[in-house]
DNA sequence: AGTCTTATTGATAATTATTATTATTTAAGT
DNA sequence: ACTTAAATAATAATAATTATCAATAAGACT
């Protein structure tokens, strides 16, 4: 699922923006700063191995990310936004007590809505879809 | 769908909360106050019938109201979290132009994730199901 | 390989949503 | 009516995010 250096440099220059080390650098942090990592996680990450990337220059890069589908942006809830570098359709399990998030696979987005382009005339270009409550261990701890 | 001020003020006793008046305006004010107000945009019309009312209160009540499932929190992505008072299950379709939300009717839930009480073990509390695209009215005026 | 143009970066200031604090008020049980 | 703890209003504090701008470097073109 997680693309090579070489492809998101060329889906950047695809889409008319340059591939820069931080780029590519933010990238790989999505995917290794953690589960949903956010905004300050991954420059956390990136910061281990180039110190002098910006907080600045990671808030832009994943909100380009977001726009041209690199990742889902999940919005925030309690603290800050996550973000989520798989753009598969599933469902995040977040839970409220210990704020865990998990990847739940369900049926797919067009058995879910199968005339969401007809009825509504809606062209979908991202999804956030987030379900709220208690994870298998914080209801055993109950 | 929407709940007398008397019912309101029951369910919160029954909670052990106190029914204010304070409480029962802001009720009000997530249906009334715009589709899917902002705490800002609640207190600016609860303001109209109560000046006195603050903005610390609405945020306290609105938080509230999601605890105990009289309102379900949307998360933000652009400026401030929002609110649907509308607690069914359904799809919220956000447009990315113009920001205007519109309730999409799916599936049940159970349709949906039939197994995730089984599989994850997980309690769901609350969804958030947000589809960002553009919405009819963009994409004729692209 | 060298130069040019302009997008991008890094540093930091500014903004803004949200939360915390605390004295005062009030809902609801007695 | 009285009492008491919960709730409110006002406002200060926090923290995430965005804006600004001079310096840098990616990529196009010789």
């Amino acid at each position: 699922m997680i693309s090579s250096r070489e492809e998101i440099a060329e889906t950047l220059r695809e889409k008319g923006y340059r591939a820069t080390p931080q780029r590519i650098l933010v990238y790989e942090g999505l995917w290794n700063a953690g589960s949903h990592p956010s905004v300050s996680e991954i420059h956390k990450y990136v910061s281990k191995i180039d110190p002098s990337i910006s907080l600045a220059t990671v808030y832009k890069t994943v909100e380009l990310f977001a726009e041209i589908g690199l990742v889902r942006e999940m919005g925030s809830r309690d603290d800050s936004t996550r973000y989520d570098p798989d753009v598969r359709f599933h469902i995040n399990l977040v839970c409220n007590k210990c704020g865990k998030i998990e990847d739940f696979a369900c049926v797919s987005f067009d058995e879910i809505a199968p005339n969401l382009k007809e009825k509504a005339g809606f062209q979908v270009q991202s999804h956030h879809f987030e379900v709220r409550g208690l994870c298998s261990n914080c209801r055993a701890g109950q």
